[in-house]
DNA sequence: GGATATTGTTGTTACTAACAACATAAATCA
DNA sequence: TGATTTATGTTGTTAGTAACAACAATATCC
């Protein structure tokens, strides 16, 4: 069908619009708070799915192992993230965050939350809630294509 | 009202979803056709809007005239823009795209819309059509919401 | 004509992120 | 048990993303 191609085009511009206002808005919330985009996500990773080791850190954040390494480093030398050695693996470390990294998290987290909640202020509740019902959808068929 | 904030809450979690999968999707389908994806969204950009001059391609793409400036130094490498000076003003340049340039968004575009076509073959069209309206207007807000 | 503003480039810095090579430890299997 | 293979993390290297500052050249305004 051809109206079906035009709304893929539609709907490919309008997330990519949408792309890119987020990005700049985390960019500028998440940065002025002394964490990076990348590490603001691990920290969320580490508060959603607990402690983890490095590997399955990488897998849930879709990173490669070095790159999740270097990310917790600097999550390590800002004193946000604990790393300890797993008792039954002796390759394996557990990735947690300190008391500091999970008010950090809050902090944030709270921050870029009312700041959605003003953008939608105007929007009425079903209508968001089939978006998100969308979202979701849209999310899970991307993720099949990418195998995943 | 708490169920606007766990909307937002939703929302935000929904789209930060989406768009880790659009973007992983995007750098894969993109960078096989010899481009980065900031190359590929300047394509885009001058396919839209025209030619235009350097400081007006950084304007619409939401860019540094810097990273601009270098994003277009590797598409001239490449030989898909041209850099023309403006004959009424020394200093500007008229940003364009040669053929291959056009024809190389052409065929990237194409891909990425038949990916997002079988993304949606299953969800009715009315569906698609709400979240559509819906993606706009997030859009919108958030643009008002960084002053823009 | 001189001060000021605009346009674009280059220097510098930091973040994002992958791949390859490596060391160490665990698991398998012969 | 000992040798090979696999798993886990780190480090080296490379490339892309992107901002800010300093600068040169040109335009504009007074």
């Amino acid at each position: 069908m051809d109206s079906k191609l035009k709304r893929a085009e539609a709907l490919y511009e309008a997330v990519n619009q949408l792309i890119r206002v987020h990005q700049f808005r985390d960019r500028e919330s998440i940065c002025s708070h002394n964490v990076s985009v990348a590490q603001c996500y691990a920290l969320e990773t580490l508060v959603k799915r607990g402690p983890l080791r490095l590997k399955d850190l990488a897998e849930e954040m879709c990173l490669d192992k070095s790159t999740t390494s270097r990310v917790i480093d600097s999550l390590l030398r800002k004193g946000y993230a604990l790393k300890t050695l797993d008792p039954l693996d002796q390759r394996a470390v557990q990735l947690s965050l300190t008391p500091a990294g999970q008010e950090l998290y809050a902090t944030i987290h709270k921050s870029l939350i009312a700041e959605e909640a003003s953008m939608i202020s105007d929007i009425p509740d079903e209508v968001v809630d089939a978006a998100l019902a969308l979202l979701g959808k849209l999310t899970v068929a991307a993720r099949v294509r990418l195998g995943n």
